[in-house]
DNA sequence: CTAACATTTCGTTGTTTGGCGAAACAACAA
DNA sequence: TTGTTGTTTCGCCAAACAACGAAATGTTAG
């Protein structure tokens, strides 16, 4: 029941849906979902680390920066939510747009886009 | 989007999902979802009008009485989220025991439950 | 009609949650 | 070392939410 729960209050956001939508092709590290999501850091961070805890996500740290991917579902439960989410939302207006603004900020350097949020 | 929030959030609830388990083989009447959940009247009927604007429930009135039941799903998403649930939580303890519970609150004679029972 | 009763709506209260910024942390660079 | 940078943690505030009781609604019985 807790993991239960803990999925669909992951799920109940409009915030992380969009985070995850997001993952669908790539991993992708946090400055680009900030990016993308347009909330501070801290914010997006704690997002994450939620999606991470229900078992939606993993995260890879490489060096500095930390990339997050849909996780490997061994768990149907887990397994189930993802599809059931990526089927949903698939052709969901906020979700369309993120993937094309994603596509253009993977087009920028890494380095560069971090540098930019910190000004 | 909204109403995949509005279905995630629905079964962001330990109560919620509690309801909609005990619907699983048979439509149940509100007082009996009171009995069972063991909360005030205005509280079931409020959680009961959320999983009904979700998508996840239908209600049927029949004298005095509202009838609840899972409804028939026509909309694929709403049909993988009671699938999911429905097989996410079927070993839950909490719900075998509410299980066992309602057995009992079903076998209640009907005079005696006063303001609880059904015909 | 009036009374009784199942349910819903409304208003209030305490808790949870999403957001931010500041500071702490972790990893690299000079 | 010291500084820079990406991320996380912490503390705070406002909005959302779950719970209740009281009052309103709607329905059957007398």
């Amino acid at each position: 029941m807790e993991a239960f729960l803990a999925l669909a209050k992951a799920l109940a956001d409009e915030t992380r849906v969009r985070a995850l939508m997001a993952l669908r092709q790539r991993e992708l590290c946090l400055c680009q979902l900030i990016e993308l999501l347009g909330l501070a850091p801290s914010t997006i961070s704690k997002h994450m680390s939620l999606l991470k805890q229900a078992g939606l996500v993993v995260s890879r740290k490489q060096g500095r920066w930390v990339h997050y991917r849909l996780a490997p579902a061994f768990d149907a439960t887990v397994r189930v939510a993802q599809e059931w989410t990526l089927e949903a939302l698939a052709r969901a207006p906020v979700v369309r747009q993120d993937a094309k603004r994603l596509r253009a900020i993977l087009r920028l350097d890494p380095t560069e886009l971090c540098r930019k949020q910190c000004v």
